[in-house]
DNA sequence: AATGAATGAGGGTTCATTCAT
DNA sequence: TATGAATGAACCCTCATTCAT
């Protein structure tokens, strides 16, 4: 018994099963609902075992937000700074990317936490909005400038139009989240991804002009 | 003291104080972290009052969105199948409406509260995806439809394009709830509107079309 | 309306239909389970309306007991004291007639009501055991004294001997109250009364004895 | 202080305390008005312990009667199916045990307790009817069919005489367990059991008989 | 390292009682 | 006299956190 592999504890892997399993509760309830029992049984270990490894359930939570997102938004931002294709490749290219992303529902969950929770958590919220919010942006502007600095777009307000590019990839997001589990219709996400880059390519083309 | 009556009747006017006072507290906190004594403190009774009135938390809170949110849909609604504009103008019109709304702090905490309470309030999503979110669909859905029936806009994906059209328009409702008390930088409503729309009807147009 | 004499409110009968309501109210779910809302709503009138009449739950519980069963008690004395008939004839008459409150609800709950609430109602049990049972059990042992001197009875430990008199009686009353409702066998009071006399008139009686 | 733990794993112990604290609390103030932060202190734990043993007041209640009561019933049948000596020896030794039981005071408080919360606890009340009441009920009355075929007793109505035996054994015990306390007589169980068995061993007789 | 019994603060809910009307 | 809106204390129950084992 004590020597079957099966009950061999990796002690180095317990806190990313943890993290695992809290991402799942507080996606599904939210920090206040979510309860620390349910998590350890999720990570089959039991409630006490959870302060080995976390001091608090807020310090959980945190390290939940903190350790799901970054690697991801460094991943696009890669995508984008590494390329020396013209601009309007790059933001097609960078929408079909995030919407890979609607495949994985531990992303997806992720920002519906941070809005839920940004009351609670002051702290959390701006460490979102420094890391995530305005790496994002900083990445839409950044190729839109370029754009326009190539004359492949028409001048525009960058800082405006970013929002018009990223919010409907946030609603996807929100959408596959919250919705398709209570009877929304089911997204696209690739389809979703082309319409939305042939608009934007359009809005933003040269064509047409004097 | 002696002379100020510990309460007095005001059978008519608490319900909707006390809505106003669920919203704040319920936006502020999530619906599990809210606490009655809070919410009633801030309309001005006990918590006992509230049993008057409401028959528990969760009724509570599902009044609360179930009153907040009807009106500004039905509102919305109305401007577009009254008007016999071109779709173009109405587009716009319908943006720059919804941009008003983001003058109402109440009205932008309602998206997240029900986002963030799906999971434990799976009725009240799948209400909000009835009531709200596929008549605001329609709505847009419907306005494109007009549009390139009548060769105002070229042919496009209208059920997709209706994402890219609402997608910024969400952001910036949760951009100004959750983010901008958190550090983000102020969003200028009517500039939003006017560069979103300025896009979206150059996405549509016809022109450089042969 | 006003003058309508179905709502001419009867001043006077009031504080007895809320004794009704209350007595019915507190048999059935005790005396901390039982709701002033309801009691007040079966006597047709609302909770405010009950201070009124009685200050407070306590002592309305109170005046139920007291009011309930003091007449019964003055009336079973009066049937045996006024009597002149043997011994033996009074004692089947008083089993007999006790046997017909079973026929009345509202007296069948009343040694329950007393029985429970003795633990938080010191001075109603004892306000009980001096103004029933100890009137209750001087009745019968007078009784069962006059028969013994008069040489109708045996010799007999009288004050033992009414515990075997009013002991049948008693649960008689609990089981029609308690335990009928709750699936026991309907009981018949005649029957029993008829038995339990045959049997007390053979143990006292003087046959069979040198 | 420093040197006596806050608390100590007694797990096995536990159940049993409670159930005696319950019992006790539940005896002298009824289901409704008993309160677990009494029952708890008494069993030198916290409200909150209660419920790693017991889901529910309810529950609690319920293990209470249940387990309190059936031992006692098993043991008084096994005294009487056992033995093979007259009907008239059984009946008096039956009587004189269960007037033993009057000197526990825990048992003394289940009858009462049961009929007070019959109307609110109907399961519980026709638990008791069913497994003891029924069964206690048939003891007596299988003694008396046996006495009455073997032409020790008379012929009678053996389901009627059933309750003159029983219900001064009921009797007692609610006087010990609500009117002793209250300024009532103290009983003598061994004279009452006594002069009992004599009356009614005399009732049953066939002396006297042509 | 891991457990799980025990804690205790805090929340939702009920309801006897009060009092302006 | 009668109402019923309002109160507030008290209760059951939950659950994050602690700590002896």
């Amino acid at each position: 018994m004590a020597d079957s592999p099966r009950w061999r504890r990796r002690k180095e892997a317990r806190p990313d099963e943890i993290l695992e399993a809290a991402l799942a509760e507080f996606a599904a309830r939210g920090f206040a609902a979510a309860r620390l029992h349910d998590i350890a049984a999720a990570a089959g270990i039991t409630k006490g075992t959870l302060y080995l490894y976390f001091p608090s359930k807020e310090e959980l939570f945190k390290a939940v937000v903190r350790g799901t997102i970054l690697p991801r938004v460094a991943a696009l931002e890669a995508v984008v700074e590494a390329a020396e294709a013209p601009a309007a490749v790059l933001l097609a290219s960078l929408i079909q990317r995030w919407s890979e992303l609607l495949q994985i529902p531990q992303i997806c969950a992720i920002p519906k936490l941070v809005l839920s929770e940004s009351g609670n958590f002051p702290d959390l919220a701006r460490f979102y909005y420094d890391e995530v919010i305005t790496r994002g942006l900083g990445l839409v502007r950044g190729l839109l400038r370029r754009g326009v600095a190539a004359g492949e777009f028409r001048p525009i307000d960058v800082d405006y139009a970013a929002f018009s590019v990223i919010g409907p990839l946030l609603l996807s997001m929100l959408w596959r989240h919250s919705l398709e589990p209570n009877g929304a219709a089911p997204l696209d996400g690739a389809a979703l991804a082309r319409s939305h880059a042939d608009l934007l390519l359009r809005a933003l083309s040269m064509e047409g002009r004097p």
